[in-house]
DNA sequence: AGAAATAAATAAACACTGTATATTTACACT
DNA sequence: AGTGTAAATATACAGTGTTTATTTATTTCT
């Protein structure tokens, strides 16, 4: 009929409301069943327009990821700087705590962001990289000032090989300064944090035994117990 | 043309060569690619011929989960099989070394056992558990050796709750006989092998700093030293 | 052996999907 | 006022899982 609608029937900001309406929907049915059409339908439009502000679905795809990546960090930050500076200890165990808080609340965008629901997607690592890194700055930096006033228990780690310098110096523009074995500490860290939650989300721990509630509760203190002096 | 082809121009067992082929394109284009038709087009044969074999995409998704358990499964055994019954300590490293070897010598179906991969896909527990156990009982059976040889460093943890006593008998009927405590430790091991391993897989470890191999022999003597007692 | 029943395939169609192309038109600027 | 651009539409293509009706090879029964 009207091949385009007055700008005062218009959505004011639509890059903005595609976004929106494809975290509802991803919310309700899962970020597999996300669909450029369902979204258009939904904000009583035509697919193809969408591709006025996405050139693809990938790119709108990585536009969440960077969003949830900027949430989820929003979370650590404010986790980590709701304890004293001058207490990593307990820094270390908010973050902890917030990480798998964030997951439960947003289980689609934890799996957004570590898993690989969306077919053929793969996530343009130099796109993403700055707010990936700054999500884990939190962890970074605490791991880092433990390291800092000698209270980390780790014997050194892997040096940073020439080949990767380039992305490492890329890595702290945006993750923060810190040393190449806080880096190392704290993607252990997050790998087991990180394995008990996925497992918990996706629904692969047996309904029985121990819960992710206390296996996660363990693995808080065991890691406090392996990695910080005292 | 031909409604039906005669017998010596039918595959002998189609339903095998089904999965075959399924997995022939998983492992070139990833599990989220699967299609029913594509399976058909490179078997000859049209897409609805499937579903005499099985009932929807859903059940062949199942089929194959289960069959990759089973390899995973018999991975885990003759790993821990190699090494002989009054070592546990080096049966458990066995373990640990096979898990990542499996997971990356088939990536794909690692990640359809333990990630989502397909669009609105849900394994069916009761279907998937005889399978999962069995390929998680090594783990189990090592660990339960552990604690009857009061090796097994660990404090008491969770009971299992009465509702889920159910669910335990059938795990065991199939994972074998072992304490909830150990089943406990086990999932505790399983979830950081599983954190950095996922992790690897899905391409999200940053390219610098400590590599994969690092963090996963870190992970493995982390192992020993926390669980082992002496 | 001939007829009936069964089972396994095909063909065609439906409702979806992402995406490319050409077309239309509202809006902004000169 | 006229022109150019940008943002929408309409249309179309190739792909998906799935359903239905149809055909026929094979098996079973009499």
């Amino acid at each position: 009929m009207s091949p385009r609608p007055k700008l005062s029937e218009q959505h004011p900001d639509l890059q903005t409301a595609i976004k929106e309406t494809a975290w509802k929907q991803i919310a309700e049915k899962g970020a597999a069943a996300l669909s450029l059409r369902a979204i258009a339908r939904e904000l009583g439009i035509t697919a193809p327009a969408i591709y006025n502000y996405f050139p693809d679905r990938d790119a709108l795809v990585t536009a969440l990821i960077i969003d949830a990546y900027r949430s989820f960090g929003d979370s650590q930050l404010a986790a980590r700087d709701a304890i004293a500076e001058n207490n990593p200890k307990e820094r270390l165990k908010a973050i902890g705590i917030a990480y798998r808080t964030w997951a439960q609340t947003y289980p689609q965008r934890y799996q957004l962001i570590f898993g690989t629901p969306i077919p053929g997607y793969e996530a343009p690592m130099m796109e993403v990289l700055p707010s990936a890194a700054r999500s884990l700055s939190a962890l970074v930096s605490v791991i880092e000032q433990l390291r800092t006033s000698e209270k980390l228990n780790i014997k050194t780690f892997a040096e940073v090989k020439d080949e990767y310098k380039v992305g490492f110096e890329t890595w702290k523009t945006y993750g923060g300064e810190a040393d190449i074995l806080s880096l190392s500490v704290a993607m252990i860290i997050w790998a087991r944090v990180h394995g008990i939650v996925s497992l918990e989300i996706a629904g692969n721990l047996p309904p029985f035994g121990a819960n992710g509630d206390d296996l996660y509760l363990y693995e808080l203190d065991s890691i406090e117990k392996e990695f910080i002096k005292e």
